[in-house]
DNA sequence: GATGAATGAGCGTTCATTCAT
DNA sequence: AATGAATGAACGCTCATTCAT
């Protein structure tokens, strides 16, 4: 039985493959059912014994690509803090920027499609498999834990920081302007920077 | 015939608006040639002697609506300095932009398409007419310039801006995540003068 | 399973035979994709299944049809021969050209269509199923071997010919001018005679 | 009102001579009213005061092209004569044809639109504006009596002939096949006496 | 007489979806 | 479960024709 059910998830494994290869290159609205079929070996028709329509496609695409993305990112941070301590909070955020900024420029089609199909309340509610199941959102909170610092409208902190990086990145990598990555990166942590230190709790000074 | 040429015009600003309604609603993927000729009252063929297709629509309208977007928001900021003085350029460029945010957040429908097919390539060369024809870019400078500072990339430094006015904006007033616009402004606009400050070149101290 | 390609070798046969029928009568040009499909009783987007387009269909078209008129020349001109003999390869090559006038004048649309359709490019080289895919200028040839004579620029000889008959046979059978196909008979032969003796290669008379 | 009417014969001819070049171009069904009458520098609706639909254009512009190559013919066949004086009768069909087929082979779309066009049927009845309005056929006519020959079925005759050439000059001139015009001729010509030959009628001798 | 804006039927083609096998 | 033939609605687009000016 758990053959069979093997089985379902390669056609599903490789129907999703094959929509993610399409859609990254063509866009949704030029990709076709059959096309997506065809693409993962399969007849028309079992396309749709796997999904309602190209859609749903999509949006199971969007959350396990963002998923994978995360979890890259999350690994290279390991990796990173094992070599090197880094010196307080803000760093380790932003080194977790800069290795999810890395992934989206070696890959501008999934830049394109991530940054087309996610919305921030698919984002902020994004579950990721590989770190118990937490979401984004717990993740940079953790950080911010670790830092010993306060902080008031987290979730609104950190969706400034994410669409600044997200609207900046996507006209850099894909279009390059107004400038390119490497010159958009210093400016892009600074302001980063500033944003954290607008949202940090400030201990009043005790006279 | 100035009677016929009107009846043209007449014509096409009806093909216009009700491609930009459908457009709005359905999205451009989703809207047809026929549609867009039936919303406004015509024959499919008559939409092919105004327009070669439903993209050139499209662009018609980005630049039209956009122009109108800051057309407005150029007269506001001018009625406003009538009244009162600012304290300073950081503040005149922060009126431009309330101004800009205040028309967006009374259409949606505005906001949704100029986002989506508003590019900063187009952005940033797009003519103003009431404004002498001068572009996006120029006006920005243009209050710069009166504040006496000098900056370094400073179109950098607006891209930065202007995406991350856009990408919160988009998200709060269409989808009101994370929080209300009244919550964001206060902090979008200190983040908007951190970053003015960070590009800011300071006199060097004379000893 | 032979069961569905069968009714596939069906479908493709009605839309053929639906569009021999439209095309003979209205012509290609004023014969429509939907009217094929509505003639063979299928809907439009089948038609799409099996050819690419109308152009496709009449090719395909004019070689079997081609095709069918030769094999059941060569058919006709085996029985002939089983019962008389004829007296010379000239009398061979009018016996089979005789045998080809006779079923296009049965069938005025097969004539018009063949020979609006088949060019000397595309008749030279017809490959006939049922005699080992000769082509039909092989065919001439080996009646012109059986007569022992020899005839410079086959070719040249054999292309008069044909236009000659086609020519002549398209007006007199479909518009009956300047005189009925009883009448051009033998006048027609006759000129064949004459421009198969003109090409033969007599032999210097020894002195 | 001489001068009225000389405007309307120069709409019609302009009419004319545009759907000539676009027919002949890209023949009569990829030829739009719309572009006909854009050659013809004039509004697509004035083409309706001058012409029912193109193909009334077409069946004009045929009998016209048609009687401009045998004007220039006839001319060219009056020149030839002033200078030598032929052999036969014979020899000046012969001549009248090659004159027709030069011109024809300078201008292989003129040769594509008459012979897709000339039935036999308005070919025999061509009246000659030049030749005091006689037609084709009282041309040839007159070029037998001067023979002194006797014939019998001229008009098969003549047919016979002018489908020979016609055929064979269509595939030779436009396609090239299956030999060359210079080629082809000798033998063409020889043909053409042959049948002149064929239905000459000879005298009994006398015992 | 001349215009050209407007029409809308019709084209070739695509494709999501169904369903008999 | 898997197929892929069949469907037919809908698409973008063209163009002959009309008619108010």
């Amino acid at each position: 039985m758990g053959k069979i059910d093997d089985k379902k998830k390669q056609k599903k494994a490789a129907l999703l493959k094959a929509a993610y290869q399409l859609y990254t290159v063509k866009g949704i609205d030029n990709t076709s059912v059959s096309e997506i079929a065809e693409t993962a070996n399969m007849a028309k028709g079992t396309f749709y014994l796997y999904f309602k329509d190209k859609y749903e496609v999509r949006d199971s695409l969007v959350a396990s690509q963002a998923n994978m993305v995360f979890e890259r990112a999350s690994h290279q941070l390991d990796y990173l803090l094992s070599e090197q301590t880094p010196d307080s909070a803000e760093d380790l955020i932003i080194l977790l920027i800069d290795t999810v900024i890395d992934q989206l420029s070696n890959s501008p089609n999934l830049l394109r499609f991530i940054s087309k199909n996610l919305s921030w309340g698919v984002f902020s509610n994004l579950q990721i498999a590989d770190l118990d199941n937490r979401n984004c959102m717990d993740i940079f909170d953790a950080l911010l834990e670790e830092s010993g610092k306060e902080y008031r409208q987290k979730e609104l902190m950190i969706f400034m920081i994410v669409e600044l990086v997200n609207a900046t990145c996507y006209n850099v990598i894909l279009n390059h302007v107004p400038v390119g990555l490497d010159e958009l990166k210093p400016e892009l942590y600074e302001s980063i920077r500033n944003i954290l230190y607008q949202f940090e709790i400030k201990e009043a000074i005790p006279v």
